[in-house]
DNA sequence: TGTTCTGATTGATGTAGGTCAACAAGGCTG
DNA sequence: CAGCCTTGTTGACCTACATCAATCAGAACA
């Protein structure tokens, strides 16, 4: 019995949480996806772990031995790689039961930062295992196959924003997809707090932060959102969704 | 005897030649690489045909329903998505050896088009197919996720060069890259010709085709190539790499 | 052999967004 | 509480690239 409790008490209190995916809510979103009851306690043996990171820890750096993906738990993350002339550069966002650490496949080694931008956990799945079971499990090959194919979606997207929209453009397209990707969380669509600062933003979209800041200002002076620092409520979603199919300036 | 000389015969010249992984001199560069023999073997029977498209025609369009993935076997390839407001973008050029299509995966449907940018030669791989075979053999599942991995690496590149570099450097890298792929593949590093137009650079670029064309005239001016229509000699490598760590105007 | 069409180059001018600088609002520390 | 530091906002100005327009070289074709 009481060994029992120690151990829990260790369970509880270490850095790796154990990990249940079946046990998640966060399970329809994340890797587990179309997984039958199981398949799911095959990958429940898999994520091995949970760990927290404080805001502003990092998960894994550039440079660091890849030997495993993460899904986030709760919190927020970013990752950043490295300019050749040694300027951070923002890459992506990422909010509870989406995956990162998907870069580091191809050379074994991680090429950005995954920093937490406020207090958070992540499921940590050794990328070995995965590929193991998935040998398994068709489904979660698949699926995770579908994971990676949805990063180079996403990239892909985010060249077109960095190609062919103006500042004011890219800004909405960036509120507007944090919208979709809480509201797909149950979180409210228009109304929400941005983890990430406005350099963070700026970063990600290519913009400086001057740039960025007037941007908002426009926006809201448009009655399109009211901003206060981080808070952002979104007051036209219409309207900002039009501004995405806008002719495109240059185009 | 007359018979098997028919099957040749329409082996060679319908749609679909027989590929051979096996027999390939890419596959160092493809993805077999890194199989055994006994391995190479099984993945012959999975790549069904080569296709010849001739310059212009598509491989897929956007919409398209996802079945399999492509390796270029001989030529040179463009992806194409479409932007919000109708516009085509060039989100990628590919040579012998590389792999396109993955993009699909993940909702099954293309949402890109694959065009060939000369008379060209793919080998199909089904993609169901591919993914039962890599669970028989797992440094072909190993290799597969490294390829994507490898595409969202270039995509993230991609998004770096788009939101840091100007207009002159990212014309430098973009020759760079293709110096090297070419270079990987036994050819020439410093002369080659651009498969691909003015306009098509520019799109994928992120720029106006008149400023791809002023860069290619000041770099001609700086003596660190020669430019002729589509015919390029790179006279400076070392220079051109200087070019790319150079401290980001706009950082 | 001229005619037209397409793709590329070059020049002149306009503008979106970068740069520089001032300032305001919190949050921390002594 | 003052003083400081970080983060964001706003204004004035500047520049890299877009835009518009003219010209040219080949390729396609009559």
């Amino acid at each position: 019995m009481r060994e029992n409790n120690e151990n829990l008490e260790i369970t509880f209190t270490n850095a790796g949480l154990q990990a249940a995916c079946s046990q998640c809510n966060l399970r329809e979103l994340c890797l587990p996806l179309g997984l039958s009851e199981g398949e799911l306690s095959h990958v429940d043996t898999l994520i091995g772990k949970r760990h927290k990171v404080a805001r502003g820890e990092s998960i894994f750096r550039i440079g660091d031995h890849f030997g495993a993906i993460y899904a986030v738990k709760t919190g927020f993350f970013k990752t950043e790689m490295l300019t050749e002339d040694g300027h951070h550069q923002v890459t992506g966002f990422q909010m509870a039961g989406e995956i990162f650490g998907m870069d580091g496949i191809s050379t074994e080694v991680h090429n950005c930062d995954a920093i937490a931008l406020e207090d958070s956990e992540v499921c940590l799945m050794p990328f070995g295992e995965l590929e193991a079971l998935s040998m398994q499990i068709p489904s979660l090959q698949r699926h995770l196959h579908k994971i990676m194919s949805r990063e180079i979606v996403r990239d892909q997207g985010m060249m077109m924003l960095l190609s062919t929209m103006r500042a004011e453009t890219r800004v909405a397209a960036f509120l507007m997809n944090l919208s979709q990707r809480f509201a797909a969380r149950g979180y409210s669509p228009v109304e929400f707090h941005l983890r990430m600062s406005r350099e963070e933003i700026s970063s990600y979209l290519g913009l400086k932060i001057e740039t960025v800041s007037r941007a908002f200002s426009h926006l809201r002076d448009a009655s399109l959102l009211e901003v206060d620092k981080k808070h952002i409520r979104l007051l036209d979603i219409p309207a900002l969704k039009a501004l995405l199919n806008t002719p495109a300036c240059h185009s």
